[in-house]
DNA sequence: GTGGGTTTGTGGCACC
DNA sequence: GGTGCCACAAACCCAC
């Protein structure tokens, strides 16, 4: 990037604004996202417990399990269970 | 949300497909973005410094004047300034 | 601020140097706790497991029982139990 | 783990604890720099303004040789220079 | 109660 | 392949 007014500065503006107009689309999902848990809210629904089901769906069933096994385990260990 | 079987899960059950649908979306244009940085590091652009031009550009839209105050009441009362 | 060499300016100086002080050693106890994390890792533990342990211990007990019964609601409504 | 009443199960709640206690004090000192901000504030400062002052000083520390660049490069490419 | 800001937790990335 | 780092996303907290 030594040639400011050269070519390279070119491709770093165009890379630049590749990545804002994606960042832009982005953001406007993340809006819409919000809008659906507030929606949800409005509707009686606890959005950080759906938060959380998101998360779980998102994992692979196998692991999940394994996840929740090992939480008991350690909870058991720390009499938080039982 | 007492039914689980019942129309509330069933209201329940769209909203989180909802979500689900858009994060996907969202999740595909952060790898878009993703790529676009990896392309440019290809080109020789050091990402790192990329990213903080685009997170500059953003701020700048917004919190320009507020950083320019900041800035003179940080050189003032540090001595940096006359 | 507008007296940038007076009063105010060295009792800004004053703020800002007893706040740095402070973040200091929350930075030292940050490293603290990372190097358990770390220790307990090495002896085999899941830490990822481990801080969600400690965020549940964090927690009021009435609170904790509340959400996991809830999340199980959730659970069941979109067939991720049963 | 798989003997939750055995030493594994020990070990885990002395690393609990000793993370539980670290976290103590970080809270501490968390409420204490709160505290500073909050006289600072009665004094007639403003605690936003003050907070970026205290996030220029860390970076300043650290990374103010690649922000200089970062601002030449950003600069350059964008055409506000030269 | 809602929004903004800060802080914490998670995931991706580079280096070893 | 694992480990530390950094950026992003979520959770928390305060102010309004």
């Amino acid at each position: 990037m030594v040639e400011a007014g050269g070519v390279a500065a070119e491709r770093l503006k165009s890379f630049i604004e590749r990545i804002e107009r994606l960042e832009e689309e982005k953001a406007a999902l993340a809006a819409d996202i919000r809008e659906v848990y507030s929606e949800a809210k409005g509707a009686g629904f606890d959005t950080k417990i759906m938060r959380q089901v998101v998360r779980l769906r998102k994992m692979d069933e196998t692991d999940r399990q394994e996840q929740e096994t090992l939480l008991d385990v350690y909870k058991q260990a720390l009499g938080l269970l039982g």
